[in-house]
DNA sequence: TCAATATCATTTCATTTGCAACGATCTGGC
DNA sequence: GCCAGATCGTTGCAAATGAAATGATATTGA
């Protein structure tokens, strides 16, 4: 058992983080310098240009960000005047999101700059290696579902492309508190 | 031109970002809760067991954390009696810095635990589709290796498995400031 | 109707983060 | 030998982070 011999470069879980956080990196580039936004911004502006009318507690959701996170990120992008805050008619807890056409505008322009990014990395991968590869990530993704020491998956559980438009019809989750969010 | 159809979900970037930090934070559990040890402090010391001795500049650039961290995780590890920094002899401004026997009985009781968390993974892969994952993130790497915007590949550049030995023998990099580091 | 509980968004607060600056040390040219 | 420039590790500091608390609103059940 040569228990002691151990290659983190060849770990799984830090190749991962490794590759993970250079991708996001050079793709902060084009949100960052640009626009001056943050990663939490960033997302908050795009999820709302599918969806076009949210909850922080959608955003939360689908979006992979903390609730403080997407709190604030909506603030400041209410100060900055790309996006709407107003009161749900029907609920008055939730918050409805939606862009200005100043938020449209700078999503709009940031978006070819992000596909080209990410065009340039799936351009080194032939169709089958990159259904290969979500298909990997996925079956990933579902080992950790089955753990429950690991985090549940956030967002896209439901139909994929499918932009959530059942704000308020009950909770989904099981867990009783507020624990978590 | 569908220029506003945009789904986050299935944006490269987006994906392997959440798939890394769900990774991450469920390895971290073993870690972290056992140990009450930080990602960084975990890579300094999965990193010592490797290379047995190194810098903190080594570790930085083989750990893929930056100076501070490196260095405040050490820092903290020494306060735990988990390390030793000794002055290099060689060179009075590097720092010398190995395990303590607490720190490899530390790391060695973490390892199988981190192990088993890759090894559930890994364990719904065929041997050929681990071999193409790695192929898929290793020309990934290679696109932003080539992109003057990104950041350079941390660690890993030379030869894989192979723990850095050349500690002081010149400078490999070709930017002529400190900067960025 | 009213109390008990749950959910939503925000805020609080202690910690972490990362860029830049710093002091110390080393190297190379003169 | 000595000085300019580079590198090493640390620290300062402002901003980001995230867990828990808070206040407001909804829902449930008696």
């Amino acid at each position: 058992m040569t228990d002691t011999a151990f290659d983190l470069s060849a770990f799984l879980p830090y190749r991962l983080a490794v590759l993970s956080e250079r991708v996001s990196r050079r793709l902060s580039v084009e949100y960052g310098q640009s626009h001056g936004l943050s990663m939490a911004e960033w997302r908050v502006l795009v999820h709302l240009l599918c969806c076009d009318q949210a909850s922080v507690r959608e955003i939360h959701a689908a979006a992979n960000l903390d609730k403080p996170r997407v709190s604030r990120a909506v603030a400041r992008l209410d100060g900055l005047g790309l996006l709407r805050k107003d009161q749900a008619e029907e609920d008055g807890r939730l918050v409805s999101i939606s862009l200005t056409d100043e938020g449209r505008k700078a999503v709009v322009e940031i978006l070819p700059f992000a596909r080209a990014v990410e065009d340039r990395l799936t351009g080194v991968l032939s169709a089958q290696e990159m259904s290969t590869l979500l298909d990997i990530m996925e079956r990933l993704h579902r080992v950790l579902d089955r753990d429950p020491l690991a985090r549940p998956r956030p967002g896209m559980n439901r139909q994929p492309g499918l932009c959530e438009r059942d704000a308020h019809g009950g909770d989904h989750g099981s867990s009783p508190k507020d624990r978590g969010e």
